[in-house]
DNA sequence: CTTGGAATGTCAACAAGGCTGACATAAATT
DNA sequence: AATTTATGTCAGCCTTGTTGACATTCCAAG
């Protein structure tokens, strides 16, 4: 990286190093790891995994979704997607029901019982972030998600823009 | 979530809430994907896995490291990472010496091999990252740092914060 | 000095959860 | 009627986590 004539500019790109950079990746990795890790036990202890997690939280979050668009959430083989439903579903978490309009696409909603586990596993997961968000601010937060956003896929981005606004 | 009488203090936690918070867990997961989706690629075609990555990565960051400090930096039983190591060191892209003063430890290095796959890879998920950081500015960034270091388990932002020093 | 325990690393076997491929069924579309 | 779409299922493979058993090496207590 040579040293451009313009003292302000080179300041303002040191944040773009690859030391810089390579701070920001493993503070992913590691971050990552306590964000998953509240859950895992949770999970564990009843003998689901981090698929289970993911399907009921996107369950929970869109109600009444199709089969195929938790696939293209999810980003996994319907084959994989479905041996985690079926246990769901025998388990009385998740409830697939057949569409009105379109009769191939099943509907899937969690149960009361899913419901339960689904508040308890975020539950775990919020007050990890909360405590993380208090400790550094407002500030710091909105950072934290346009960094986040723009190291999406564009097709994640859609789902994560989507499901942003059908929140609070 | 009371309304306290104090409109500001109000005002200033409404980053806070379980919607928010929610929008921060799902930006985590999406990332995450798009923040491994390139190595991924790379490591597909050349027979290997993230776990392969990982151990790249980190013997990469502290060369002569031994293999009982990459298990608590990767928090994998010590099984695990042996699979990994011994496909790398069969294939020439890791090095590992019995230890002169403890003969029962291993250090680890890699080959000349070995730093160009790291490189190869490194510079991918650079790539990305600096886009993200690019597109956001300085002040994102530093947030963006600040609140995965406050998600990290403490043992996990030890290791980090070692490895934050001794880069450049 | 010897001996027992702790530390380190290897091998074997198992489980979760990805993947592909092949195939069945029912419903919608052309 | 033929094709496409949405879903489910079976079989089999791979990666990467796990535990258990075991060998080697070091160190410290007797």
């Amino acid at each position: 990286m040579a040293e451009t004539s313009e003292g302000t500019r080179s300041q303002n790109l040191l944040f773009l190093t690859d030391d810089q950079l390579r701070k920001g990746i493993e503070a992913m990795f590691f971050a990552y790891r306590g964000f998953t890790a509240d859950p895992d036990r949770i999970l564990l202890d009843k003998g689901y995994g981090r698929a289970h997690h993911r399907a009921v939280h996107f369950i929970h979050r869109s109600p009444g979704t199709t089969v195929n668009n938790l696939l293209s959430i999810l980003g996994v083989t319907k084959q994989s997607l479905n041996r985690v439903l079926r246990t769901l579903i025998e388990d009385g978490l998740v409830q697939s029901e057949i569409g009105t309009r379109d009769k191939r696409e099943r509907h899937l909603n969690l149960t009361e019982l899913g419901e339960e586990l689904e508040a308890e596993l975020s539950n775990a997961q919020r007050d990890r972030m909360r405590a993380a968000f208090r400790q550094t601010g407002p500030e710091a937060v909105a950072g934290f998600k346009q960094v986040l956003e723009a190291m999406m896929d564009s097709d994640m981005r859609k789902h994560y823009a989507r499901l942003k606004e059908s929140g609070g």
